[in-house]
DNA sequence: GTCTATAGGAAGATAGAC
DNA sequence: GTCTATCTTCCTATAGAC
């Protein structure tokens, strides 16, 4: 591993250290079983990285702006409301079935970063930022449909943004896809019924 | 601490590990952190416990309990679907709000419980305990208003479990106790619109 | 920068006197 | 049963040779 520039090293070792934490755990995260899965030294960690403070910020972030860049991109495009929203929303869930792991991860980050003083903001703002983008998409929705909606959108898109992680943690937790699936149907079709033309 | 029963010790130290756990997070509930909290000595543990796994079993089941015991009884009583819904949910907002640290824990000890082999079937019994006691509420309420729900039943409690779920979440970790109240009134609003005279 | 070796502390659990 | 002292292990972080 000699001639590896200290900047890609930082980054194998916040994939590694994702990779890590979406098989084991958080807690399971600790700094000889990163630097192991990424083949490196222990002592590396330690010129990489101030500390594991440090590189749990950097793991956040990454989780954070991954999972932004698919957030429901899908409901640009052509059909009705409920078609739109049917489609975001299923695209979701697939990526929920599919890798439930990654999505577990996320739960277990903002807990962890909840409980640590220097990290309680990030944890905020991970939350505040997957609020503003439901808030973003349901704009863009009522925008390209020319409706307005019937609830005050801060409270529509906290109602939105709460089911999707409700009705995800539950089947993280307790399993049914199909229901599951099923619930999110219903959530797409709920907030389409608060369309009122312009 | 002499002449204490082992049995109240159990007792005892069950509570002092929830204190602990709701002011600290689970992480921080240590033995040693636990039988201070207790003011007993650090061998009383293993006398009064096999292992620290067996008191936070001890611990998930009291938590469950004491919520399910709360679950939204408020629905009784007289009004329509929609004031009965709307009751039992705003006196459950009332409790997150009063005590938002206690429902952060049962979070937090399920995503703790789902890591561990000999833990991971108690979270998935708690998350299904409290499908079945949404279930339960939601036939309660369609016996006493003779009316059916146009959504399968086991749909629809889902929807309302991860909603209820959900919003809490995006609250203890963001904030905004009153949107989220607003939110919380919304879901109410919808669940009673699935009902229809049978 | 890169690595080996180790410091320094805290965790769960136990040994053994009373 | 009850408690003190201690064992073992694993953690983050650093010291210091190359």
């Amino acid at each position: 591993m000699a001639h590896v520039s200290a900047e890609v090293r930082r980054e194998l070792l916040v994939d590694a250290a994702i990779r890590v934490m979406i098989r084991d755990g958080v807690g399971a995260a600790t700094t000889r079983a990163i630097v192991g899965e990424a083949n490196m030294p222990l002592g590396a960690f330690h010129y990489c990285f101030r500390s594991k403070q440090e590189l749990l910020e950097q793991v956040i972030a990454a989780i954070t702006n991954t999972h932004l860049d698919r957030a429901l991109e899908d409901v640009t495009g052509d059909g009705s409301m409920e078609e739109r929203l049917l489609r975001g929303v299923r695209a979701y869930w697939d990526h929920v079935v599919r890798l439930p792991e990654e999505h577990r991860l996320t739960y277990e980050l903002t807990q962890y970063a909840a409980r640590r003083p220097g990290l309680r903001e990030v944890a905020q703002r991970q939350y505040a930022t997957y609020l503003a983008a439901h808030t973003r998409v349901l704009e863009a929705l009522a925008d390209a449909e020319h409706i307005t909606w019937s609830v005050p959108e801060p409270v529509l898109a906290r109602y939105f943004t709460g089911l999707i992680d409700g009705i995800t943690l539950l089947y993280l937790n307790e399993g049914d896809a199909v229901t599951a699936g099923a619930s999110l149907d219903l959530a797409a079709q709920q907030i389409a019924s608060y369309a009122r033309s312009a």
